[in-house]
DNA sequence: GCAACTATACTGACTAGTCAGTACAAAGAC
DNA sequence: GTCTTTGTACTGACTAGTCAGTATAGTTGC
């Protein structure tokens, strides 16, 4: 699973590139390998088809996204793990916005060849969330199956305010936006 | 603005349940005419055009839930309005679950020809729960453009939450998923 | 009572264009 | 001398949109 380099890079790169502009479906062969600048067949030499392209392209940037997660929270421990994840995921979305966009757009989505890659992404991600949400609050959680729903709700409010930062106000600094994910998890807004 | 019956309303539902399963650029005007049991032509006596129509269902949809909103937050005060548009939203999630997908797949979307009609329904969603968020922590928010961001938190905590739960475990009780998505604002993960 | 006309809704075969994927001869690269 | 890439032309299935024609239910004139 190394990160490929050379003439398969520079097709994954178009690829994201214009996914993230158009989505997956309106992105064409043609437009990839002309923005890629190689030749159509160079696609079909390295990649067997569109589907496998795109998978290779998601594939590649979960991978480096749950390993950029486990990373920060085996580095931390206690509370500061949430806070670890959120700014990783901030700094994560903000360092690769595309890709960012490409998986917001893609992670419902349950037709796609790729659904089981897709899919277990998605439950290593949460997996990540929900151990923090353990040290964080303790592991007796009240409801069963609260832990992921409760992963899920910090995971999708930091990628919805990581993408509003990025989309319609990409200059406020980044500490910003992380206090603002934070702030939403102080108790403020819903203090029992 | 009234409610489409007749032909109309079997067109947009049926291109709705089609989107959902399919996204919209995977979704042809021949599997529209077919679900909806009625001619091609049909569709385009009804609508100019398939941008068109997409447009009017997410145009629908859109005003439904910010309206439902509105009147969920009118109703109450002070930190209930939180819980109050958390809970209305997961409902509206859970009783058109397609039509929360398919939004959840365009909300990031910066290509579309509806886009400004996108983008004003997400302002208004937003407002809702930022005005929430002033209620429940007092106006004198500490980072400016912080508020906004917090209520793009929530909104994607509780859209994040609301599919996870419908897609992987929909026979889990809705109250136990409002539960678990304002547990995540109580403070027990981020107090600080 | 009925013929002629109008308005509206709908039909489905058809057109023009698009796009994933293929073919293959020639040229670099290592 | 094999692996990789190029350039270009091509195929065939698919798709948005069109349009001449049909169905039906009024409405008007006599």
């Amino acid at each position: 699973m190394a990160r490929p380099t050379g003439t398969k890079r520079s097709i994954l790169d178009a690829a994201l590139a214009l996914a993230a502009e158009r989505g997956i479906s309106g992105t064409t062969m043609d437009d990839v390998a002309e923005r890629a600048g190689v030749a159509k067949g160079s696609l079909y030499y390295n990649f067997s088809s569109k589907d496998r392209l795109f998978e290779g392209l998601l594939l590649e940037g979960m991978s480096a996204l749950t390993e950029a997660l486990r990373e920060a929270r085996a580095g931390t421990e206690g509370r500061a793990q949430i806070e670890a994840l959120v700014t990783t995921l901030l700094a994560r979305i903000k360092g690769n916005t595309p890709l960012a966009k490409v998986i917001a757009g893609e992670i419902f989505r349950t037709d796609r060849p790729w659904q089981e890659t897709s899919f277990a992404f998605r439950h290593e991600v949460l997996a990540e969330f929900a151990a923090a949400i353990d040290e964080a609050s303790g592991p007796a959680a009240s409801v069963p199956g609260s832990t992921r729903l409760m992963a899920a709700s910090v995971f999708g409010a930091t990628l919805m305010a990581g993408l509003e930062w990025l989309i319609f106000d990409p200059d406020q600094p980044q500490a910003d936006v992380v206090s603002a994910v934070l702030a939403t998890f102080s108790g403020r807004l819903a203090g029992q």
